[in-house]
DNA sequence: TTTTGAGTTGTTCGA
DNA sequence: GTCGAACAACTCAAA
């Protein structure tokens, strides 16, 4: 434990909120002024996406404001994290450092790095969880291994201690005051331009979003209140607010896993919801821990396939294709209001992703890949480990994945979903004035101004049949 | 030790 | 219209 006189840093990262916020309670607890600092760091890892970077700024923004309220501030850096960190805590006679953990490899090299940077000068430096329910190196299997098949990953997750109750918000905090030290890169948050300006493409954003801690903490509430009960099936339903949309202030650390995991299971226990509907959502927690295990334990997850057999499948190559799926121009009426709502909003709702990742995989035969670049670049919530996790799923080459038998009929699943239209009639106007008979067969309407589909739903999946064939067994 | 059964999210075909 | 089978291969744990 740090010296109490000195002051003690407390590194943000993914974990934006004062709540249940581990490294931060134990920094406050240990009695040394508080020094709050998050590095903008584009010197290492994987550059953030267009759509991420916009929630990071509103994100730091209300971090900022919940410490100011407390009579402190978040300081920014641009840099090297491994340099500037250790730079900042010798300047200031820093105690410690502190922070939670992050399990992506890039992340995790780097945090390596700035250790050995604060050993070398005899800093401590303390890590947390803040992020997982279990640590992705305790659930493994009999033979120490890492799970591939969720159900018996997530079986011995819950046979496990359960984690441990959220942590209260700090209140008043003893900040420790900065001279300005011009030998460091602290920089305003404006001078990272993280919102676009010209053009400024954030609009539907944020008519979407609220990026704040508080907002982070009302989804949670209207969602116990509104839409826990008859989750199971209610979620499968894009035109309906069946889902919880904590997504994105999870993928930031506005809410905390664990606080959401205590609070579902504490609705639970009132008995006012079905426990079934509790239970499938908190696997959809476990299958956000079971992909950071497989992310810790294969850090390129993003770019390899989980099964190799698939590094032989002849994908195609076709740029009108791809441009026509990301735009939401295919033709099919429930692809494309999924990537319309997407580009207007940085967020689809989970069934519709599914939609969109098997017509890209399967039906326009394109590498996943290519999809979870799109993805990354354009969700509020893009995810290293969910969002690499799950489009390995659907295209079969993950861990549990689908089937490769298992195509979607995109103008099934849009009647099943979408019964009435009103998600496509949302999100594609060309075809609002559709009856839901035939929304979901748009060439129905000779009239629509709206694209002819670009591939013929028979033929595509004979295509991706044939594909799947062609691959060698392991 | 070996065997067996089950495993997030489907679709199509033919009886 | 309804219903069951077929569509792989592999992982994991229980028997």
């Amino acid at each position: 434990m740090p010296d109490r006189n000195r002051p003690v840093i407390v590194w943000f990262r993914d974990d934006l909120r004062l709540a249940d916020n581990p490294a931060l309670y134990a920094a406050a607890a240990s009695g040394g002024p508080l020094v709050c600092i998050y590095v903008y760091d584009e010197t290492a890892g994987r550059p953030l996406g267009g759509a991420a970077k916009w929630w990071l700024h509103g994100a730091l923004a209300s971090l900022d404001k919940d410490l100011a309220a407390r009579g402190g501030q978040l300081l920014l850096l641009r840099g090297a994290a491994d340099k500037w960190i250790e730079a900042l805590a010798r300047s200031i006679g820093a105690g410690g450092v502190f922070w939670n953990r992050r399990y992506d490899g890039d992340g995790r090299a780097a945090d390596t790095r700035v250790k050995a940077a604060l050993k070398a000068q005899n800093i401590a430096a303390e890590s947390f969880n803040g992020s997982s329910l279990h640590e992705p190196w305790t659930v493994m299997n009999q033979s120490g291994a890492p799970f591939r098949i969720f159900t018996a990953y997530w079986r011995t997750a819950l046979a496990k201690d359960a984690p441990s109750g959220p942590l209260p918000a700090p209140g008043k905090l003893p900040f420790h005051p900065m001279p300005p030290d011009p030998a460091l890169p602290f920089v305003s948050l404006d001078t990272l331009a993280l919102e676009p300006r010209t053009p400024d493409w954030a609009g539907g954003l944020r008519a979407a979003w609220q990026r704040t801690e508080e907002a982070a903490r009302s989804h949670l509430e209207t969602f116990l209140a509104q839409g826990l009960n008859g989750y199971a099936s209610a979620r499968d339903r894009p035109d309906k607010a069946g889902t919880s949309r904590l997504s994105p202030y999870l993928r930031f650390g506005q809410i905390s896993v664990r606080q959401i995991w205590h609070a579902v299971r504490a609705a639970d226990a009132a008995g006012k919801t079905a426990s079934a509907d509790c239970e499938k959502f908190l696997a959809e927690l476990g299958w956000r821990d079971f992909s950071y295990s497989l992310l810790f334990h294969q850090p390129d997850l993003a770019s390899r396939n989980v099964r190799s057999e698939f590094d032989a499948m002849p994908w195609r190559v076709d740029d009108s294709a791809l441009h026509a799926w990301q735009r939401g121009m295919t033709g099919y009426p429930i692809v494309d209001a999924g990537m319309r709502e997407l580009w207007a909003t940085g967020w689809m709702h989970n069934r519709v992703r599914m939609i969109v990742a098997s017509f890209l995989t399967k039906h326009l035969l394109l590498d996943w890949r290519h999809g979870e670049e799109w993805f990354w670049d354009t969700l509020v919530d893009a995810d290293p480990a969910s969002n690499a996790q799950n489009w390995q799923w659907v295209a079969g080459s993950g861990a549990d994945a689908a089937p490769y038998f298992r195509i979607f009929n995109p103008v099934l699943q849009g009647e099943k979903f979408d019964p009435d239209g009103d998600y496509v009639r949302r999100w594609v106007p060309e075809l609002a004035h559709l009856p839901p008979t035939v929304i979901h067969h748009p060439l129905a309407d000779p009239k629509a101004r709206y694209p002819k589909p670009i591939v013929d739903h028979g033929e595509a999946r004979s295509r991706a049949l044939e594909a799947s064939k062609t691959l060698k067994k392991r």
